[in-house]
DNA sequence: AATATATAGTGCGATATCGTACTAAAAGGA
DNA sequence: TCCTTTTAGTACGATATCGCACTATATATT
């Protein structure tokens, strides 16, 4: 590979770092005071995936570290957004549950930012939005598994 | 739009947010200690857009708040790879400037990061990447002009 | 010119993130 | 069974990030 292709891929990573920046003020702007994407992102996982997931299971489906995981929980937990109990199964360990505050904050979100997601789609379409997502979920699997 | 479109471009969002974590700690653990991936932006961007820019102009690049941006340049002033003086046509101003020490820095990170996006080549073409760029720079600009 | 407003940078405090090291429990091997 | 290794979670400390408020300078308005 010559040095213009790999300056390709070195502006793949700058832009994606830049749209993290911004789309995360974007939503933060638009969540209740204090709550981070990271808390909104882990409630809508529950929602999503299901119930009752460990903190290691979620701190490995976002690829963040348990400690940040940890404290997120923490958080949520604060907020009354999820209750975390014993995992019967395995006692060094914990399940995640959403409770109804959690869901009800999903949906106001969710309501609160499809407003901003559909100006998006004026410039991104549904087609190349799902043409993008074919190549970040490549990008993103291929990095997963050669990470240390 | 309909709900399940809106699900796609949450998750465009989200798969960025992972690609970030990834590649930032694929990054870093290939940087001298101490030495991060907005380190390496900062430095890069000074080889590719020309030296001298002021600080303010550097966080709108990276879409990052001012503060952040001091206190990056910190850091890099504080390792010898840049120098900042006093901005001759604004006294409330300064610029930027990349030394020697960061300009080989600069050659020595690219060394060691090219391996890995070379290994990216093989899932993702150098076509594809050109592809998904256009998206990405899309999708940035949008939120760019978008934003607060 | 005098005043008001906008802009560039930084100090400071809050906190999100992350690495290290630890405890407790589980799993594997002798 | 006993010992070793692995795994789940957390406490703690370091620091990156960010918002707020402030100073100094520049620009606009009257």
């Amino acid at each position: 590979m010559d040095k213009s292709d790999i300056g390709s891929y070195f502006r793949i990573f700058n832009e994606i770092g830049i749209i993290e920046q911004l789309s995360r003020s974007m939503f933060e702007a638009r969540l209740p005071d204090g709550v981070l994407v990271s808390h909104f992102a882990v409630i809508s996982h529950l929602v999503r995936v299901g119930d009752g997931p460990t903190p290691l299971r979620l701190a490995r489906a976002f690829q963040v570290p348990k400690t940040t995981m940890t404290h997120t929980l923490g958080g949520l937990e604060k907020r009354g957004y999820v209750t975390i109990t014993p995992n019967p199964e395995d006692k060094r360990s914990k399940c995640v549950w959403l409770t109804e505050t959690g869901r009800l904050f999903r949906d106001e979100a969710i309501g609160a930012l499809a407003p901003e997601l559909a100006q998006i789609s004026e410039v991104l379409s549904s087609e190349q939005a799902d043409e993008l997502l074919v190549h970040l979920e490549r990008l993103r699997v291929y990095l997963d598994e050669n990470r240390n």
